[in-house]
DNA sequence: TGTACATCAGTGAACGCGCGTTCACTGATGTAC
DNA sequence: TGTACATCAGTGAACGCGCGTTCACTGATGTAC
């Protein structure tokens, strides 16, 4: 009897399961949470959802996590910390040259975004806040001062009093980056632009590092 | 009895109302859900509270709305074409200069991100589709007509082969001032940066004109 | 001006639903001896 | 290696809740004559 009830319902499950605990529902719990976040956007994260897409009963998440915003506080979390290793990886020190590594660093924001719409958006969209979480705050920090430091390398030699400052730069860097992938790179709202996410922000970019004096007239 | 049923729950309402009928339910609903999405985000609208604070019942919309999609639709219907007016306000058709004009641009895009988050975030935020929906096409795309328009005056003496197409220009500005709003201007994510979103977008503009080859170094 | 009547814009009760969360529970796991 | 027991990570039933939507209804309004 205890074999006929217990593995019934186990069996269902796709991954085979290394014993009767999960083993690893919390990761689990992220990865379904992605995935609904993916298809139906921050609204259509339920728990409940992700439980049962876990294949787990509603009750079993809160063994890993406070709650609904605990575990999408974890997914932003991770998403930071995925973000800023590819930022960084992109960069790569500023080899070979500085403005190659931050043309990279552009197309890697942007590749983020695509490959990963569920860190996107529970980083960017799901109303978790980036500074009144102290989980989060170090983490997001950590991503973008990647851009920052780009920024600064960038400018190392420009005149000092035609050198704004790099955190400023990399503000406006990371704003069109973000309006590019809001607006361009996920079908909506601008719809199929006439110009690719990909080729709004490289020219996008050009453009404003032409301003900055850093590469020169085409 | 009639008086003391019917007048009773009316009295309550803040608004002095002309009628039994509340004669102006449609735009109270629509004013309940900006109220709403401002205080508590776009999820955080439901069709019947926006009924609750207007002082109907829960069934009163449904003679002015298919449902709660159709009034978040006529909410971000009104946004865009608020947002298009204001716009084609600042730019008053390139008076006194078109380069002036084109900053003021900026700032009336911002000032109304900031002063209507409720519409700005109907439009943006919400889910509904620009493209998808006839005539949120029709009015989203008038207001971005004005950027494409004030890019295309702005180029007009450039000298041909350095011209990048003007709705690529605007795009590029839009996504700026979107990226800047999102990020910078309503206390979310970059929490309190070291610089206004006003300074961001004016600076930012500033140095992506002059890699345009439109305003000369500082 | 008055009356009859169609239409309009509300009501309030009801529905089915799925959610977040809690609870006492139980089977599996890991550990001390 | 075996046993006793604490702990862990699940279950499933239950709760209260608020939502979106529908329905038959009714009081107010507007109009034809």
């Amino acid at each position: 009897m205890r074999f006929a009830i217990t593995d019934g319902g186990r069996n269902q499950l796709s991954k085979a399961r290394k014993s009767y605990h999960h083993g690893n529902l919390k990761q689990a719990l992220v990865d379904a949470t992605l995935s609904l976040i993916t298809e139906k956007g921050p609204q259509g994260f339920t728990l409940a959802e992700a439980a049962r897409q876990a294949g787990v009963s509603a009750a079993a998440p809160y063994r890993h996590f406070k709650g609904r915003d605990d575990l999408l506080i974890e997914v932003a979390r991770q998403g930071f910390i995925l973000f800023g290793d590819l930022l960084e990886h992109a960069y790569n020190n500023g080899k070979p040259t500085v403005l190659s590594a931050f043309y990279k660093v552009g197309r890697a924001y942007l590749a983020f975004a695509k490959r990963y719409p569920g860190y996107y958006i529970a980083m960017f969209e799901s109303g978790v806040s980036l500074t009144s979480n102290p989980q989060l705050a170090t983490v997001s920090e950590r991503a973008m001062s990647v851009l920052t430091l780009a920024a600064q390398h960038l400018m190392a030699h420009l005149p000092a009093d035609q050198r704004p400052p790099a955190v400023m730069v990399s503000h406006h860097i990371w704003a069109m980056s973000h309006g590019v992938v809001e607006l361009f790179a996920r079908g909506a709202p601008g719809g199929r632009a006439p110009f690719s996410a990909e080729d709004l922000l490289e020219s996008g970019t050009g453009i404003y590092l032409r301003g900055l004096g850093i590469i020169e007239k085409p």
